[in-house]
DNA sequence: GAAGCTTGGTTAAAGTTTGAAACAAACCTA
DNA sequence: TAGGTTTGTTTCAAACTTTAACCAAGCTTC
């Protein structure tokens, strides 16, 4: 089988797309690392969690909402326990597992950058596409995120076949 | 001034656009450690000076290539060369200036490897997408870097107004 | 022609990420 | 219920990134 390479259309698109990506990262990062203190990463986090109705998940279920490794939230859940952002609680129901709880602390952080974090995503992004590309950015990412979901190093079980999601649940919701 | 909040269709972009993000740059660090024994951004720097006529770049023209930092850059150099797929060698018109060169044992690993590449990001994007969405993507994704180009930490003069790139053009020309 | 700015590149130290291995709790099965 | 497997998490070392200096070479200007 020899290989597809690029057409010149897809090769612009790739490389325009890295770039954007690249340069768009940067840019949060240095925003926030300025205002809150912290990375991107560690921001999503937070926001991750706030958006939870008690403000907190278990490391996995986080990591996968954050969609990063672990080990990798292991080790950003110290950092932010540190500064007093994020605490840990063990979980009753199944031992092994432990909840990131957002911190009043944390959750004033996240509401007093907000603000700065959505005006350099607005200014970057939402400010200068019209409705109809804003519809197709969610459109052609999604096809893409779909298309890698599970793909991960762990792949993991679809919803409807995992078994741990009820008994966790009563865990977390309560 | 009052926060201007994304709107639910922003943030279904927002979140779509950074899952697909994520995930792809996930998925080709993982593809190319395992194929090429390095991550993405390293394999990006040997393709940079791939495309170059004599495959050298001075330091600085392939950070800004790469859109990295300096400091970056000389690390993974330091790392490429360190494998013998990169040597440097010191530019004859300015004393201060250094080149990356790509060796033929890295244009060896860059023709073994991209294939495998280019099929990644196929599968997780070409493939999937529609002309139309190609195009789009395109367009999209310029409209972003446009927007942070020259925002960089270390802004950068636009193209007409460069004085130095006239002097080391002959340099790297030659 | 030397003081003073700018540019090209590196370095050092601290911080972050990764990937594999370790560990313990929970589960399964005969 | 003992033994083996899976799951949730952490730990550790090695690799990578960042930030802020740093040094040396070029350019300016007087």
């Amino acid at each position: 089988m020899t290989t597809r390479w690029l057409t010149p259309k897809e090769q612009r698109a790739w490389r325009a797309f890295m770039a954007a990506t690249n340069l768009l990262e940067d840019a949060i990062d240095r925003q926030l690392q300025q205002d809150a203190g912290m990375p991107h990463l560690y921001y999503g986090i937070l926001a991750n969690l706030s958006e939870e109705p008690e403000r907190k998940l278990r490391m996995t279920d986080l990591a996968a909402k954050a969609k990063i490794t672990r080990s990798r939230l292991t080790y950003a859940v110290t950092r932010l326990e540190k500064d007093g952002l994020i605490r840990r609680e063990d979980c009753q129901w199944d031992k092994r597992s432990s909840f990131a709880i957002l911190t009043d602390e944390g959750m004033a952080v996240l509401e007093r950058t907000a603000p700065g974090h959505v005006e350099t995503v607005r200014a970057a992004v939402f400010d200068r596409l019209s409705d109809d590309q804003v519809g197709q950015l969610e459109e052609i990412s999604s096809v893409i995120a779909r298309a890698l979901e599970g793909d991960a190093s762990t792949p993991r079980p679809t919803a409807d076949e995992v078994p741990w999601r009820r008994r966790s649940s009563p865990c977390s919701g309560s």
